[in-house]
DNA sequence: GTGGTCTAGACCACG
DNA sequence: GTGGTCTAGACCACA
C-alpha cells in the first residue's frame, strides 16, 4: 500500500493518511478484509510520530472504513457504512462547490469545468 | 471581485485569499491597475479579521501580484506574467480529478458529479 | 462546571470527562450556547495533558454535542443532534444488557433490577 | 457460571472475569468449596487467550477468593465474608443509576428504559 | 508485536 | 489567549 505524505501540503498529514486510504478502499484498491499497515510501521516508513498515524486509523474507523481490533490490527470493513441520501447529496454539493470555485477562479466556465471532468 | 473562504478548509484563511487573488491576477482576471477591495472591505464581506486580509495582501505584494500605496488603496501590478493556457488546463484537470475522486468516494457516478455541478 | 477524573477509574481521562460532560448537557445542566472552560483551562484544574482534555471536546463536538470554533472557544450545540431511532435503541438495549448484567451477577432478579430504577 | 466479556468496555478483560467472579463469591452465588471452570476452558467459552484468564485467576488468589491446587483445580476459598444486603442494594441503586443516566442522554424516559430491560 | 493511552512541550493560525 | 497539530517517548493490556 503506497501513502505519501506531502509536508509542504497545508493539510494536515492525519487527513493526507486517511484522505488517501479512504479513497483506496473507495476505489477498490483496498479490498475488504485486507489488512492495512501496522500503525508503527507506517509510521515509521513516512517519518511521522505514531499517534499522527493512530489518529488517521482511529477517523477511518469511527467513519466505517475500517475494522480495528487490539493486538490483531486493522483490516478494511466488509462493507461500506451506509450514509444517508441526503448527507450523501449534501457532501456532493460541496465537494461541487469547491471546484465551481477553482474553476471559476482560473477562468473557465462551467461548460469548461464540465468538459475537464469527463477527459 | 469574488473571494470565497470555507472554514472547513484546513488551508488557512490567508492563503485561501492569497491563492485566489494570485489566480485570478496570473489568469488576467484582474487586470494590471485594477483596484483591490480595501482590507477592511473584504474582512468585513468574508467576516474574517482585518489582520486576517492584511496578512494576504502583504504576501501579495512580497511576491509581486500587487502594490500598496498608502493612502490610495491596492492595485494589481503591472505586467506580471500570465498564466500559460496550458498551465491554466492543467490546473483546472487537477481539480477536476479532485471532485471527481470525491464523488467516487460517495458512491456516484460521473454523471451525478455533473449534475451536482449544474445546480 | 464541576468535572472530576478518578485516575484509579481504568476508564480512560478523556472518556471520564467526555461522558460527564454529555450527562451535563443531556440533563440540561449545561444549556445551549453555554462555554464550556477552554481546553487549557480544564486541563490545568485537572492536572491532565492539554491533549487529554482536547480529545475529549473534538470526540464531544463528532457527536454533536458542542461547537468548537477556533479561538471563540467550545459551547453547547443549540440542539442534540438527531440520532435515527434504530440506533437510539440499539444503545438502549446495549446499556440495559449491561445494568441486568450486574444485577444478575448480584444475584438479583429483574424485577428486583425494575424496582431498583423506580427509586 | 457465567461470566460475560464486553470487548467495547475499555475495563481490560482481565479485570471484567475478576470483578464479576468477586462480586459471585462475595454474594454467595458461588458457593466455598464449588470448582470455577479450568482456565483453559474458560478462555476458551470467551473467546480469549489462556494468559488473560490465567492473569484473573492469579489475582483472585492473591486476594484469596480462590485457591489453586495443581492438578485439582481451582475452588472457591472456604469463609470469605458474605457482601451485606446493603452493599449489595448499594451497588445495585449505583448500576441503576448509571443505566439510567444512558437512557436519559438517549432521550429515553423511565418506561421506556425498563420496557429495553424486558426484552 | 499490536493498538490504546498519556505526558510534556512545541509551533501555528488567528482574534 | 484560543484551539489545532505535531513530536518523542513512555507504559499498559493483550495475542
Amino acid at each position: 500500500m503506497i501513502v505519501e505524505v506531502d509536508a509542504a501540503n497545508p493539510t494536515p498529514p492525519y487527513e493526507q493518511i486517511r484522505t488517501q486510504i479512504e479513497t483506496m478502499i473507495a476505489t477498490g484498491v483496498l479490498a475488504p478484509g485486507s489488512h492495512l499497515p501496522s500503525i508503527r510501521q507506517l509510521a515509521g516508513d513516512l517519518g511521522l510520530a505514531v499517534n499522527t498515524v493512530a489518529r488517521s486509523y482511529r477517523e477511518l474507523e469511527t467513519h466505517g472504513f475500517v475494522i480495528t481490533r487490539v493486538r490483531s490490527g486493522t483490516t478494511v470493513a466488509p462493507r461500506r457504512p451506509t450514509m444517508t441520501p441526503a448527507e450523501t447529496q449534501r457532501r456532493l454539493t460541496e465537494a461541487a462547490k469547491t471546484y465551481l470555485t477553482t474553476a471559476r477562479v482560473l477562468g473557465m466556465s462551467i461548460d469548461d469545468a464540465i468538459a475537464a471532468l469527463r477527459s
